[in-house]
RNA sequence: UGGCCCGUGGUGUAACGGUAGCACAGCUGGUUUUGGUCCAGUCGGUCGGGGUUCGAAUCCCUGCGGGCCAGCCA
């Protein structure tokens, strides 16, 4: 928290701070997040969310949840849902329930009959494509429309005859009278309404007319007594109308009026949405990835949706801390995606609790196991359960004759600087023993099956061996996980890689062909399913040491990375998902060569 | 000559007319029973050209580059 309360402001925190030194809204602050019921939020959201709740909170304000469902033909209540949900597991409160902008459908429309009787909107009979056509293009002014001085009065009818369904789909629409030769297109006689026969997931069947966005969104904001009205970059051109749209409510009103008192005129602030690298951010593209089989769904641990982070095992915080490092701007900015694996890193090494796993397991036989006592006994050595935590205590592994340790941490033919086990080099077991290799049992086809070591009965629980006649002290470089063959518990883990490989997935190259789409970028192997890894005994499922608010059951496996159990997961069958892997230099610097 | 917006190290972001700083990544080294963490050091930048000013990343002009806009989507 610190960190960010000692963050420079961001451009719409000076605007914010500058209203409340100048009294603008008495020191109030109202944000709102308005998703519309569509889909499913992805980390694009996540900033949005983490911007309005975080400006509420920073300045003592308030922040809804707004559905902003004027479009039924596309919204469904299970979106609502799990939208709700989403925004709930990031750690946000809304006070009382979400909103809806249908509960305003009534409001707008007095206020649309308002607009009317002012004579600054009227009922267009053009369908869609004359209306497109007559809008102009960006380089030559539109045309009116030739209904466009309809009397007031025929204007009030009409439009009351479309919200009683008196007409078919598409058959008329309320237009604004603005300006058809406006240089900014969203000001050429914009759509207010469009008749849709459609049912609604809130209001059912009550409306046979919809409002449009730019018609709404004011009003919902005004209504809810929005001060700051953020939304992202490409709805820039619309402002205008926006202000335009409230103005034109507010205009003759005032004390004495017939129209009443002025309506509240929120400012439209925009920022620069979240691009991050290596992912596909829209709903279309998303949706196909699902649709095509690619995920397995909307909450595949590979997929940008907040579902899918929360499945992967990230937690809220670090999606928290992540929006708030990356910064608000105008500037069109590609964050790295590495940036958020760096904030699940930075947030689960101080909460995960450790525990040893081995993915690819090679059996190891201390042959002289039988030197410190019976050769089939146990020994139970203490395991630290989080350095970085003290109060997470520590645990008991068991430690035997035969062994797993990981396959990669053994080298025939070692490089200098590779450090793990090799033959006759001696190596640390974390918590265990000290042990080298003397033999590499292999197969007919050559394969390293078995590695024959043995241990020095001094080195108990990983210390040093005490100093020889000179004072000189053994030294070891590495230190390797392991787990006892028989104790360890046999689970799956499944391990993600990035779904495409180049930066921006979705840009279409120069010289590609036209039935190109972004499934060329595609990474096809971003799915590594291992089933036969050993995972040490001491695991509870739903009690590891840290107790994750949400429930979800996360560690780190030493020297690999972190993991959560996975829903799939049944009683005698545990399935973990690779969250992200920790930091890996022998990685980086084998793979310079 | 359509309109609007945006250009600061590799990436992101500060400096709001007065010393170009921070974070991430990279690279070096140190500590370490995780090649993790942690610590220290280091590399590296104002899109170009004019102008205003004692002084410009900041203000003005211009060029270049990027983004958005012609849904009865949001």
């Amino acid at each position: 928290m610190t960190a960010t309360e000692d963050a420079p402001a961001h451009f719409i925190r000076r605007i914010i701070e500058a209203d409340n030194a100048s009294g603008k809204w008495g020191g109030q602050v109202r944000t709102r997040f308005p998703p519309e019921p569509n889909g499913f939020l992805h980390i694009g959201h996540a900033k949005s969310i983490c911007l309005n709740f975080g400006l509420a909170e920073r300045y003592n304000g308030s922040c809804n949840l707004r559905f902003d469902d004027t479009n039924p033909a596309k919204e469904e209540q299970r979106y609502v849902d799990s939208i709700t949900n989403d925004v709930q597991w990031l750690g946000f409160d809304f006070a009382g329930q979400p909103r809806f902008a249908s509960d305003y459908f009534e409001t707008m429309y007095d206020y649309a009959v308002e607009l009317i009787r002012k004579g600054k909107a009227y009922v267009d009979d053009q369908n869609a494509e004359q209306i497109r056509e007559s809008r102009g293009t960006l380089k030559e002014p539109g045309t009116p429309s030739p209904h466009r001085d309809r009397s007031v009065e025929e204007n009030l009818d009409l439009f009351e005859k479309m919200r009683t369904g008196e007409f078919p789909d598409g058959s008329k629409v309320l237009r604004a009278k603005i300006d058809m030769a406006s240089p900014n297109i969203n000001l050429r006689d914009p759509v207010m309404y469009r008749v849709l026969n459609a049912h609604h997931h809130r209001t059912g069947d009550a409306w046979h007319i919809y409002p449009m966005y730019d018609w709404a969104h004011g009003i919902e904001d005004s209504i809810e007594g929005i001060t700051h009205s953020i939304c992202t970059l490409e709805f820039e051109d619309h402002r205008p109308l926006y202000d335009w749209f409230i103005e034109a409510i507010n205009e003759g009103r005032g004390p004495g009026s017939e129209w009443g008192e002025p309506i509240v005129h929120p400012q439209q602030i925009e920022f620069a949405k979240l691009r991050p690298t290596y992912t596909v951010m829209s709903k279309r593209n998303l949706l196909k990835l699902v649709t095509d089989g690619v995920v397995s769904g909307w909450d595949d641990p590979r997929m940008p949706t907040i579902s899918g982070y929360r499945r992967r095992g990230y937690t809220p915080e670090s999606i928290r801390n992540f929006c708030d490092e990356i910064g608000v701007t105008k500037f069109d900015a590609m964050i790295d995606i590495g940036r958020l694996e760096n904030a699940a890193r930075e947030h689960l090494n101080k909460v995960a609790p450790r525990r040893m796993a081995v993915l690819d397991p090679i059996k190891v036989t201390i042959t002289n196991w039988g030197d410190g006592g019976d050769e089939g006994r146990t020994e139970w050595l203490e395991a630290v359960n989080n350095p970085e935590d003290p109060s997470a205590g520590s645990r008991e592994v068991p430690f035997t004759k035969t062994l797993y340790i990981e396959r990669d941490d053994f080298m025939e033919d070692a490089p200098r600087k590779f450090f793990r086990l090799k033959p006759g080099g001696e190596v640390r077991l974390r918590y265990g023993y000290w042990i080298s290799c003397h033999e590499v049992v292999k197969d007919d086809a050559g394969n390293i099956v078995e590695l024959r070591c043995t241990y020095d009965p001094q080195t108990k629980g990983g210390d040093s061996p005490p100093p020889d006649a000179e004072g000189n002290v053994r030294k070891v470089k590495g230190t390797l996980h392991w787990v006892s063959a028989d104790h360890a518990v046999k689970v799956e883990v499944r391990q993600f890689d990035r779904l495409f490989w180049v930066e921006k997935p979705d840009r279409k190259p120069k010289d590609a062909g036209d039935d190109w789409t972004f499934f060329e970028n595609l990474n096809r192997d971003s799915l590594q399913v291992l089933d036969a890894c050993y995972l040490e005994p001491n695991w509870k499922p739903g009690e590891s040491e840290a107790g994750f608010a949400d429930g979800i059951t996360r560690v780190q496996f030493e020297r690999q990375g972190y993991f959560c159990l996975d829903d799939d997961s049944t009683g005698d069958r545990l399935v973990f998902n690779r969250t992200v892997s920790l930091k890996d230099s022998w990685a980086k610097q084998a793979g310079k060569g």
